[in-house]
DNA sequence: CAGCCATTTGCACACGTGTGCATTGGCAGC
DNA sequence: GCTGCCAATGCACACGTGTGCAAATGGCTG
């Protein structure tokens, strides 16, 4: 599968040592501490020996060692990011906006994946830790109580991204899209159109979103007067949270749907949803003509697939953008205030009027 | 469209100093000395006084200072990785290849984004070399090469994955997938159909691969005995680098396409082929019986529209994965050796034989 | 019993940078 | 000329960890 080619020159020639501010000091003929002052635009040195250091740094491509700082100021301007999967479309837009704005904040971001295991995560969360970073953030954590104390005693800023958790935790900041409002915005949305027998499809792999879609699901059905029947809801067991298992379940949750004899299909997230339209697409089922199919999520792939998915936009890049904001504002010893993003309902060709019987 | 909820603890209690192998010293009435010796399992330390000390260690909940550590080995187990777009499909797998093989070697990994603009890709790069990074990642660089005598001052092993710069330096190793021979499969599948009239759409965004598959194209096109006409070639003028950008030059091209008569079209991503796509459901252009369409990359989403795209495979993970190994390789003062990797043809339902016409 | 060696421990310095405080030199005011 | 003050610079230490070398201890051998 792959083939040597070239043949790059060998690092034999080991990476001399980085010049540093005592390089520059004793060309310059100072002591280290002015350099420092200098490159700092420190008040007490000098205008003239200040420009003459600064000069003399770049001819010399002086770059300040970081990790020395770090040490010194007890501040990496650092923060790590944990998330579940790397490749997952939802993710990655919150991974965006986690980078865009740590980017101009001046912060680099470590980024790990957990693969929704608490085990791994807690070990991804210990080097960052040991990395010293300033702070972590965490999508779709999944901690348990026992470690909480543990996360105390490290007494690192952070903050969860839609915790998958069921116990909160009131040390811990977190940014959260409002499940229960999403579904319910969905369900309601089959429900004007004229459902009646409506599924839910969801994932045991992220336990609290699933629940709180599932109450909002409910919440929609008991407020259009219907009694939800136990065999309309197919929570399939995962482990693994990746895009690839999303899909795999919501294709084996169609013929349970079915045999549910629902119109409607609310699908926990957009992936399952797609599963959900490859399996109808296999059988031959015209969607929406025979079934509507509702995601959630709205990721890009949503609009691209035929038919162009209904689902419940979750406002991906500003969770993540907000999430960062949330922990400058700790880093910077303001009090952190948690949020509730409401999604939106967006109305696609996935979804229409039961077949009439 | 953002609500405040419940309000964290306030910082304020400062985080009181981490402890360090010093507390410990003073605890077990030893030197630091011997408790950093005792932790990293010295022979020259007593079993008996080892076990006590790694014993306290633990109790009192340290978590060994990785900012001091790198300062005195000089080695941060750190590598950075910069990419055009961090939502961009084909380069998450690659980042998850890249954080996959990282993190098992005990490498922790800092994301940048650059935009696919040159400036911001030698920003992230300095700011890489200030954190003092052991080794750096590019994705699709665009480095020129002015820039080169810089990389070359600061001398940080360097792996470029599918570099887009056009001109190739010595000093840098690199990993990337043939573009000419990927380019050539997809439009012989075409030939091979019956199809005699091809486009090729690109976009200058990533001039290197348009370049690279344009060639392939056209190779097999004159293989085939085929006279490759000028207005079969569409190259949309994009200066980003984001899927978004790409779908919306895929949509702007059918027309041209259209015009030229071809009766297929090979594009230069997925992403652009989707756009077409698109584009032919929106003015009822039924795929494939009425025109084909292939396109590159066989991103997750590929095998999830309608029709089922026909597209050429890079192998996503492996390219971030072996990346990595070059620079683990690297790291590790072996020569590391430069790969390409061969792409796969992949045949779905968006390629057919031409309209009897 | 002296001397030697192996084992175990600590001293002191290094890594590169930031900063409180002391020091130096120049200059104005008396 | 002396004093006081201000501007500019340097000394020395700190941050937390790793390591070469010296030192202490104890056991063993000649």
């Amino acid at each position: 599968m792959s083939s040597p080619s070239a043949t790059g020159r060998v690092a034999g020639t080991r990476r001399s040592r980085e010049i540093s501010i005592a390089d520059i000091a004793r060309v310059a003929g100072v002591s280290h501490t002015t350099v420092s002052r200098a490159l700092r635009d420190s008040p007490l040195i000098s205008q003239e020996t200040r420009k003459r250091i600064q000069q003399l740094a770049l001819e010399m491509g002086y770059t300040p060692n970081a990790i020395a700082q770090s040490l010194q100021t007890r501040r990496t301007s650092t923060v790590g990011l944990a998330v579940t999967s790397i490749a997952d479309p939802f993710l990655s837009e919150v991974v965006r906006g986690v980078e865009e704005v740590a980017r101009s904040a001046g912060l680099s971001v470590f980024l790990s994946a957990t693969h929704n295991d608490p085990e791994q995560e807690i070990a991804v969360i210990e080097t960052f830790h040991r990395r010293r970073v300033d702070g972590i953030l965490v999508a779709s954590s999944r901690i348990t109580g026992e470690y909480k104390q543990r996360l105390d005693q490290i007494r690192v800023p952070t903050v969860l991204i839609n915790s998958q958790a069921e116990s909160q935790y009131e040390l811990l900041h977190w940014v959260a899209v409002d499940d229960l409002l999403g579904a319910r915005l969905a369900v309601e949305h089959l429900l004007a159109l004229g459902h009646r027998a409506i599924g839910y499809v969801g994932t045991s792999s992220r336990p609290r979103s699933c629940r709180q879609r599932l109450e909002g699901y409910q919440a929609a059905l008991a407020s259009a007067g219907l009694a939800p029947r136990e065999e309309w809801v197919t929570i399939m067991a995962a482990e693994e949270a990746s895009p690839q298992e999303d899909v795999l379940c919501g294709r084996r949750a169609l013929l349970r749907q079915l045999d549910a004899g629902v119109t409607a299909i609310f699908c926990q997230n957009d992936m399952m949803a797609i599963g959900v339209l490859m399996a109808c697409h296999r059988r031959g089922i015209a969607v929406p003509r025979e079934l509507s199919v509702v995601g959630f999520d709205d990721i890009e792939m949503a609009s691209c697939i035929i038919p162009p998915l209904t689902t419940v936009r979750q406002p991906r890049i500003e969770l993540g953008r907000l999430a960062m904001q949330v922990l400058l504002d700790l880093l910077h010893e303001q009090e952190g205030r948690n949020h509730v993003l409401a999604p939106m309902l967006v109305v696609r060709e996935s979804s229409a009027p039961p077949p009439a019987s």
